[in-house]
DNA sequence: TTCCCTGCGTTTTGTTTTGGAACTTATTGC
DNA sequence: GCAATAAGTTCCAAAACAAAACGCAGGGAA
């Protein structure tokens, strides 16, 4: 089965996960609750492409877990914000940090 | 950067996310949670291929979140059961679930 | 007015991962 | 011997990805 067929799964689980469920969005949303908006910010937070955050950030759009705001006409620019829809999820990422900082200690020291 | 640096990320919600974060691990933990445990139960359930499942439960044993259990000496049949450090996501799939529920509806009539 | 800077992406070029399906191994039952 | 079952493994083409360069619209400095 593909991943893209999943958002018709019988079970919400599965369609949740095809939203959220790939490799980078869960890092886009953790830096989201941490109150960042902009494009660079995501992308030096997260460490991903930015090939891939233009697509994720594009994917959460349509989707309605962020919203793709004007913040600045001249130049035009652009921030993502929450909405309720995004917010909603913010207490998986909580028991996540909570478990990564009980389960997954450090191993070597990482730069950043 | 690549996922695989993700362990050592200062982030306990990246650390997380470098066990359970991609694709399809969170739908075998979902399958956990439902009581199963046999490859062929989490192949079949899941829709993923073997090939990966066989790759996803490798690394799901790795890091303790499940355990390989010898339950049939011959032939020799072994299947996965969840550790404690497993149980203790299974709050964040039940927040997925709900989300989905709410904000993911079935668009189309998917056959099970 | 020529040049560099910032913010936000897009394109390009290889590498890695994935999907799909067939194959293997060990054992039981017919 | 022959099919079935369970748990993987192997192969290849297709898709996703990483890294880095490029594009573009304005701003500011020289």
């Amino acid at each position: 089965m593909k991943w893209s067929e999943l958002s018709d799964n019988w079970c919400p689980v599965a369609r949740t996960l095809s939203v959220v469920g790939d490799r980078w969005t869960l890092l886009i949303l953790r830096d989201a609750y941490l109150g960042k908006s902009k494009f660079e910010e995501f992308a030096e937070s997260s460490g991903m492409t930015r090939h891939i955050l233009a697509e994720r950030l594009k994917r959460l759009v349509e989707e309605g877990v962020l919203e793709r705001r004007l913040y600045s006409s001249a130049p035009k620019r652009y921030n993502y914000v929450l909405t309720d829809k995004g917010e909603e999820l913010r207490p998986a990422l909580r028991i996540m940090k909570d478990w990564g900082k009980k389960h997954m200690p450090v191993r070597r020291e990482a730069k950043a």
